[in-house]
DNA sequence: CTGAAAGCGCTAACAC
DNA sequence: GTGTTAGCGCTTTCAG
């Protein structure tokens, strides 16, 4: 293995001066660069990172703890972390990849280890384990979701509230008074996963606002689910005229059935999804949508959380606190104006 | 931060020994080992994983290179990635994360920098750029799918030959004589993505011996595609009564379109998938399939790439050559008996 | 069974 | 503008 001391001894120079060249940190003069970068080059030098990171203090490397469930939904995850690693690299970090089910130890092995710099907390709940060890360890972290006691953590997420009250917006606009929310699976909820509930009272407010009449069922993906809610949905509102969606899994299996029970999409009943822009492009019928910006969120996370290493090197707490995105609704084929009244179906 | 030293002094014997009771490299008596254990828990010691990693020579990391492409299913790749994770982890190393982006210049850097004690490649083409880098630098390695040259690697992936033999079987077996490939996108084929190929390799080799009639056309996921794929299909076939899918994308599409069409599943086309589980379970009709078992290769590309390391340390090559999963046909709702013949549609 | 000491390869004062 | 040198915290010979 080449180091940087056979590169220094090479090019006639002080260790030093080779990692100064390397690092920038100081004046070098123009010839002695220029034979040390020669001498690099001729040799073939990489810097042990290990090394570095020892001497340093710093690894340049972030972790990244990705949830380990089957009841999300993965793309999104996925799009999360790919944002997260490519957005790491241009800054100059390589990620470590954690998954949820280590849980708060996974936080303590990289603060006690010091394997990473940082760390990207994904898919935060609103009573979050991880987040004690994080405060006690003054590890520095970014939050994708929003705890319920964020005070001194840096979070970042999709401003959930104003995402339900534009879908509402959107559908009282277009004459809709009666609406149903096919929400997350039960266990969602129970779980405490913040999102699902600010959706919900974004919902809630601007439909009491817009005098329209509610109805919120959760439900699980797949077919016989949510065939099962649809139909609980529909027999006690059948005058329902618009659906407001958050469960990706759903919406497949919702389109499908709407159109089994004798309703087209947007001509008898209108739908809005709160999810990416892929799925709401590729659906049967092409959704209004407010997108759920995944690449987003990731690349904002570790911009954050870069800064925070940048303004405190070794452990400085956050400065900006919390960062909701204001939501954007696009417009496609599946709502439309609520259809006249008239008997029920 | 306490460190070695620290727990060293407390407990009243050298810092080897404290280093040796942490590896068990060496035989210590009861009682030295009880004072350093108290050592180190009454002052909450954690080694330092930086120094360790360039005193020993290995991070005890495992660099996992994920694609980083739109058009692969999502999905099964996050599957494999937190399978790799999950396994690594249980082995007691951790996962750097990187992007397909890099390419080869990231097994470069890993592999220069001494980031990770090897690596795992993901979505490998039949000529992948990665690897000459590989060979010549020596760094253990596992590549979930199959290269056109595989000597002297290690690969691990689902027989997909055998995959498609297995469809072909089935569907033969229920009487079926003329068959319908729905193959991957344009895209995948161009790029020498192996397993597409392979795939149909044994189908067609399947297919001709029990005398079928054959038709692959490609096919890019989303309705407005597999409809034009699937009506140039009947148009050209419309006899067929069989058909065969290997892009998740087009499953929902294909059954949503052919309900449309007026072809019941599985009375009037039978439909055999190569997907995971979990798609083939919540398709709108439970989808007979040959299982992606994702989380299998994540596990397996693990322990393989483990062995390789704890055998040579410091950078063997491949000691087992290729292994591919037989694949397991599941039979759920979508296939059934070759309806008898009778006037086409 | 235990200790002393020489590194691992790089960084960052501190000198000049 | 450059060199000297003492670490960073741990592992691992080599001695005993």
């Amino acid at each position: 293995m080449v180091t940087l001391a056979d590169v220094a001894r090479r090019a006639g120079v002080s260790p030093s001066t080779v990692s100064y060249v390397l690092s920038g940190k100081r004046a070098i003069s123009a010839p002695t660069r220029e034979r040390v970068e020669r001498s690099i080059r001729e040799l073939g030098y990489h810097p042990d990172l290990r090394a570095r990171a020892l001497a340093s203090r710093r690894s340049d490397i972030l972790a990244l703890m990705v949830p380990l469930r089957t009841d999300l939904y993965l793309p999104v995850m996925m799009e999360i972390s790919l944002a997260v690693a490519t957005a790491a690299r241009a800054h100059g970090y390589d990620v470590l990849l954690l998954t949820g089910e280590e849980g708060p130890a996974g936080v303590r092995r990289v603060a006690d280890g010091v394997r990473a710099d940082g760390v990207v907390l994904m898919d935060v709940q609103l009573d979050d384990a991880r987040l004690p060890p994080l405060r006690d360890l003054g590890l520095p972290a970014v939050l994708i979701g929003l705890p319920a006691e964020p005070a001194g953590l840096n979070c970042v997420d999709l401003d959930f509230t104003a995402a339900g009250s534009l879908c509402v917006d959107h559908l009282a606009r277009l004459g809709h008074r009666e609406l149903a929310v096919l929400g997350e699976a039960p266990a969602v909820y129970e779980r405490g996963t913040g999102f699902a509930e600010r959706t919900l009272a974004g919902i809630r407010e601007r439909a009491g606002a817009a005098g329209m009449r509610l109805l919120h069922r959760p439900c699980q993906g797949g077919y016989p689910e949510v065939a099962h809610t649809l139909d609980r949905i529909l027999d006690e509102r059948p005058g329902t005229t618009a659906f407001v969606l958050q469960n990706e899994h759903a919406v497949e299996p919702l389109l499908s059935l709407l159109r089994q029970r004798g309703r087209a999409v947007p001509e008898d009943v209108s739908v809005v999804a709160v999810c990416p822009d892929q799925v709401a492009e590729h659906a049967p019928v092409p959704l209004t949508s407010v997108s759920l910006p995944a690449e987003g969120l990731g690349r904002l996370a570790v911009e954050r959380l870069v800064t925070q290493l940048a303004d405190a090197p070794g452990g400085g707490w956050a400065r900006d606190g919390v960062l909701l995105l204001p939501p954007v609704l696009t417009v496609r084929d599946s709502s439309g104006p609520a259809p006249a009244p008239g008997p029920p179906h």
